[in-house]
DNA sequence: GCGGCGCCATGACAACTGTCATCCCGCCCC
DNA sequence: GGGGCGGGATGACAGTTGTCATGGCGCCGC
C-alpha cells in the first residue's frame, strides 16, 4: 500500500512547517510538496500531483477559495480540504462552491487533519460539524451589494461624505444605505454594523 | 543529557497539536505540557515545571502577554517565548517589559522554533530580526491607559453614553479622551483612530 | 401590466460625535 | 513649592450620523 500523498498551503512558515510534521507522524501520509502562497501552491500541484492539497484561505497572490476552484479545473484528481481560522458560513459555502471536498477549522483537535485527509482521499466530505449546521441554520447574506460597498468603507472610518465622493453618490444616500445596513444587521450604529458583517463573513 | 522540557500555549487546537508535533522531532525537545488558553497555561506551568513555555499572544481567558508576566513572577524558572503572527513593536515592547526572552513571529520558518527553544534555555534572548529594527526605528505607544480602554470599546461599536455608563464616566469625559486618541493618532474619527491603534498593536 | 425590489435622491429632525476652553484634584519630581 | 502630567469634569458649538417619509427610475416575474 502506497502512502497518500499532501500537498500543503499555508502563508505562515512556521505553520506550514508544523502541520507537515504533524502529518509525518502518520505513518500512511507523506507530505510531497509545500507552498506559501496560492500560485505556488497551484504549481506545485502540478508537478507533484498530490492526492490531497490541504490549504489555508487568506494567503497572498491567490485566496485559497480561488485556489480549489483552479485545482479542481487543471487537475480533478486531486482533492482539496480547506483549512481555516475562520467559521464563517459565507466561507464555507464559496469553498464548496469552488469544489473543495473538505472545510476543517484549525479550531479542531490535531488528530483530525489526517483523518480528514483519509476520507477526502477515500471519497467522502468533510465538513466540520458545528459549521455545517450553523451553516444550514443561519441566514443568507441580507446586504446588497451597494450595502456592502458602503458599509466596508464605513467600517475603514470612512465618513459619509468620503463615502459619498468616492462612490459618485449623495451624502443621503449613503445615509440611508447605511441606515438600511444597521437595520437588516440589528445593530446599533456603522461600526458595530460592519463588526457584525465581518464576522459572518459578508463583507 | 535530559531533554528541554517545553510547555505550549495556542487557543487553536490544530495548530496546538502542529507545533508539538513539529517540536517533538527534536531529540533533545520534549512537549510535557498543552494548553488551549492563559488560564491553562499558567496552571499547566505550575504542575509541570518546563524549562521553556512557548505562548501565542491572543487567546482566551489571559493573554501571552499577561501570561508571560505571571509566570516570571511566580515560575522564574520557566523561560518565556512569544510566538504570534503579530509583527507589532507595541506587543514586542509590552512582551519584553513582561518578562519575556523571545519574541517569534509564525511567518518564520519552522526550524526557528527549536533553534529559539534551545538559545533561551541557554539563556540568550531571541527576538525576530526584522522586528527588533523596526521597533527600534517605530514611535512608541502614545496613549494613556484610559485613552486605551475608552478606544478599545469605541473600536467595538459601543457609543459615547454606553462607555460612559460602563466605565462610571461622563459623557463629556469620554469624548474628550476621544478625541485626544484620534488627535494622537492622526486619525479622522473614532472608527480609523482605533484600526490604527490596532494595527499598531496598542490596543 | 402591476407589484416588488434594488437603486438613487431630497429634506427634515434628533441624536451622537469631535473640538475647544477651562476648570479641579492628586501625584511625582526637581 | 511650583510645574508637569494623568485623570476627571463642564459647557458650548459645529459637524456627522441615524431615522423617517416620500418620491423617481428600471428590471423582473407572475
Amino acid at each position: 500500500m502506497s502512502a497518500i500523498r499532501v500537498a500543503l498551503a499555508e502563508d505562515q512558515a512556521m505553520i506550514l512547517g508544523a502541520l507537515a510534521a504533524l502529518l509525518e507522524t502518520e505513518a500512511d501520509l507523506t507530505v510531497c510538496a509545500r507552498a506559501r502562497n496560492g500560485r505556488e501552491a497551484l504549481a506545485a500541484v502540478a508537478s507533484a500531483r498530490p492526492d490531497v492539497l490541504v490549504t489555508d484561505i487568506e494567503m497572498p497572490e491567490m485566496t485559497g477559495l480561488t485556489l480549489a476552484a483552479e485545482v479542481r479545473a487543471s487537475h480533478p484528481d486531486t482533492q482539496v480540504i480547506i483549512l481555516t481560522t475562520f467559521a464563517r458560513p459565507g466561507y464555507l459555502r464559496r469553498a464548496l462552491e469552488a469544489g473543495a471536498k473538505g472545510y476543517l477549522l484549525k479550531d479542531r483537535p490535531a488528530a483530525e487533519l489526517a483523518a480528514a485527509v483519509r476520507r477526502v482521499r477515500r471519497g467522502e466530505r468533510v465538513i466540520d460539524p458545528e459549521l455545517a449546521a450553523e451553516a444550514w441554520a443561519s441566514d443568507p447574506d441580507p446586504l446588497t451589494e451597494r450595502e456592502r460597498q458602503i458599509l466596508w468603507r464605513a467600517g475603514e472610518g470612512r465618513s459619509g461624505s468620503e463615502i459619498a465622493v468616492e462612490l459618485s453618490l449623495s451624502e443621503g444616500t449613503v445615509r440611508n444605505y447605511l441606515s438600511e445596513a444597521i437595520s437588516k444587521l440589528g445593530a446599533a450604529n456603522r461600526i458595530e454594523a460592519a463588526r457584525i458583517a465581518r464576522q459572518k463573513g459578508w463583507l
